[in-house]
RNA sequence: AAUUCAGGUCGGCUUAUCGCGCCCCGCCUUUGGGCGGAGCGAGGAAAGUCCGGGCAGCACAGAGCACUCUACUUCCUAACGGGAAGGCAACCGGCUGGGAACGGCCGGUUGACAGAUAGGGCAACAGAAAAUAUACCGCCAAUUCAGUGAACAUUAAGCAGUCAUCAGUGAACAGUUUAGCGCAACUUCGCCUGACUGAUAACUGGUAACUGCUUACUGUUCACUGAGUAGGUAAGGGCGAACCGGUGGGGUAAGAGCCUACCGCCCAGUGGGCGACCAGUGGGGCACGGCAACCCUUAGGGGCUGAAAGACCAAAUAAGCGUCGGACGCGCGGCUGCUCGUCGCCAGCGUUCCGAAAGGAACAACACCGACGCGGGUAGGUCGAACGAGGUGUUCGGGUGACCGGCAUCCCAGAUAAAUGAUAAGCCAUUCUGCCGGGCGGCUCAGGCCAAACGGCGGGAGGACAGAACCCGGCUUACAGGUCUGGAUUGGAU
């Protein structure tokens, strides 16, 4: 498994976002981990056109989950801030996102939503992320 | 050397591992992509989004009005509210002239620094008064009253003096006379004594006058003080952010541009400067206070919007258009009262034309349904968008300078839910601290104790402000620390 991080791991697109950002959604899951915030989806429940599946077996890459990292600007209003616990976040999930995808089954989007009140250490971050990543690889 | 001010400049470094964005090369590939490698990859402010421009769309005859911006001058620039040089004003510093008053030169800082005799408007509070002003205190002559003082006059009283007069006393003196003495005696004479008379000086008292002094009343004049009346006065005090030119002299009752000298102000010439302005001349004769960051005037500028601009490709999808195919009228009934839709019934019924009738034709094409295509444009993507008013260098040329030109050289982020990172180790600036040396200097009970700079060894902390988002030129704001240049001050050396 490699540490890579592509861009087609990023989560991007405004319709996928929308679902999961929208409030009582049946399929999406949410719990709330020092200092996450974590939304995520199944894949069952966004069914994949044949295209899709034709592709996926071609391309492992595509398999892996999409992410996004959010910091709110309302906690930290420089962006030099914003930044640095974002890439802080991003290392975190690169390095330990084994942890996940060597389960049978995972989430296909996931959202980490930044609610610390400081900008912590990375050593803490990293054991935030495993304990997220293991909570929802069961 | 230290401190301080101003300006410029830099804005941690190295290595390893794992990663990210762009781009190039090579290989593989099911054409989606994958693998390997090279290169590049945040700032002086990327920030605030305050100006100006490029660029883009829309609007647009010309002029005016309105709105808005700018505002000493000249220049630089694509342009600017930016910059450079200069002018003026205020302040500061240094040097210097002079006896002083007061200047001169140099440097620095600051200045929304056009116009207040184009017009309108405004001025809280305080103050007497805030703009064709005003008399609160103060000052001043006049006048009324009161008081004080001085001088003069009148009157009265007292004291002193002078003179006159009256009365009294009254010496010397004169006269008469008496006694005694001198001469023998008498007369005479002389001396002397007493008395009387006269008269004078003098004294005493009275009266009148005069003179001087004192006191008192009254009056007049003058001076001062106080109060009042009606005035003069802006020199002074006081009020205020600001109050009706400043200083000296004259002048005046006191004052006042009332007069005068200088300064300021206004007007008109002269000379210098591209100009702001400067120098100097003559005249006026003090009105013409402040605010334009209130309206306004003058001069010059401004069309609006802003990369979420705009151009293009394009799954989905609505309207619309085209082609092909299907279906086809009215009516009646049911299904929910109406509408729509749907199902059923063809029993009944259309209009026009042809026809005797049967029957036929037309009205009939729209509309509707379906498929395909166009169109449209959502998701998404491409461009805009990285070669430019470009960067760097230049003991090249022009210019005081901003800057311009020449030459050489370089290609230097390009993301888009947004790359430029994470971890580890070491080094460096900085800083804290322990020990050792050091010893400015301080305390002292004279034994010692404390101890700055600096040096050595060790340990710890540890990177300021801050993240491109179409681009560029500025401004403003933030910023640990390093470094360079210049000025000033202090100290040291020569």
């Amino acid at each position: 498994m490699p540490l890579t991080f592509n861009k087609s791991e990023r989560l991007c697109s405004k319709k996928i976002l929308g679902e999961l950002f929208k409030k009582g959604s049946a399929s999406v899951q949410t719990f709330y981990l020092f200092p996450f915030r974590v939304l995520y989806m199944d894949a069952v429940a966004h069914a994949p056109q044949p295209a899709e599946i034709s592709e996926a077996i071609n391309t492992p890459a595509a398999s892996l989950p999409a992410i996004v990292i959010t910091v709110p600007k309302r906690m930290f209003k420089r962006a030099v801030d914003r930044n640095l616990i974002r890439r802080r976040v991003r290392e975190a999930y690169r390095l330990n996102k084994s942890l996940l995808t060597r389960q049978e089954s995972f989430p296909s989007n996931i959202a980490f939503l930044y609610t610390a009140k400081q900008i912590i250490s990375f050593e803490e971050i990293e054991k935030g992320m495993k304990l997220a990543l293991k909570k929802m690889a069961h």
